[in-house]
DNA sequence: TGCAGCAGTTAGCCTATGCTAACTTTCGTG
DNA sequence: CACGAAAGTTAGCATAGGCTAACTGCTGCA
């Protein structure tokens, strides 16, 4: 089945958590994102299911290479997002919770055109 | 009840369609956003009840001043998201594709700030 | 004038995704 | 060793928002 939304947040938050912590459980995830440990269990059902997760012996979650993969994407998108915002103006907190819903909504190829401008233009402004 | 992204759109939609055609009825705002007649019918329903648009004795549908407001304000961003977009060098379709999901997704500030970025760096580009 | 077709509605299905309540499982500690 | 807390799961509820099938009701034309 398809990543929707939902899909993406927790596979970057799964990611995130990844980098902070030396092991990431279902609970975490949940207390990160605000959600309740019934939404968490049956999100990390579904992306097991479809490959995106797998989780370990000790209840630790662990990405795939697929799911890596797409929680690598969303994140570069966040940064880059969170990098535009900032830089004309918005107040980090107003950017950081529009570019977590900006970052489902774009296209490759918007990612690729705003990129290539935060750079050019933007960057460490 | 509060508007969602869906209602949004459906706001939006007879908005541009009122500028197009003398009367806008349920079916044409089907037709522009290939949703079946159904979802039309409830989507209205529910823009009724809440106070966002009504519908005259022939069917034909009418923001209401709350309505327009909302309307308004979403094709502002879908508007200077389009400029934004096509100025950076993204192809009209994948714009006006990304556009209408952003356009739900950003904050009162941030559109704020993309549009006096836009204005001043972008425009007539 | 009666029927055909179009618009709109009603009923009910499905998925996605949040929730609470309550159960299970596991583990550390008195 | 047994109990209590913490983590996870299961069951079932709710909302949002698509859909099809089938009904209603109006309108225009042969």
């Amino acid at each position: 089945m398809s990543l929707h939304e939902s899909g993406e947040m927790y596979l970057e938050t799964i990611y995130v958590l990844t980098k902070e912590k030396p092991a990431v459980r279902a609970i975490d995830v949940g207390e990160h994102m605000g959600f309740s440990k019934p939404s968490v269990s049956r999100a990390v059902g579904l992306l097991k299911k479809d490959g995106y997760v797998t989780v370990d012996h000790n209840g630790y979650l662990v990405l795939t290479e697929m799911g890596l993969e797409v929680a690598e994407k969303i994140y570069q998108r966040h940064t880059m997002l969170m990098q535009l915002l900032t830089a004309i103006g918005v107040d980090a907190a107003t950017a950081a919770e529009d570019a977590c819903k900006i970052e489902h909504a774009i296209s490759d190829t918007t990612f690729s055109a705003l990129k290539q401008y935060v750079d050019a233009h933007l960057a460490n402004k």
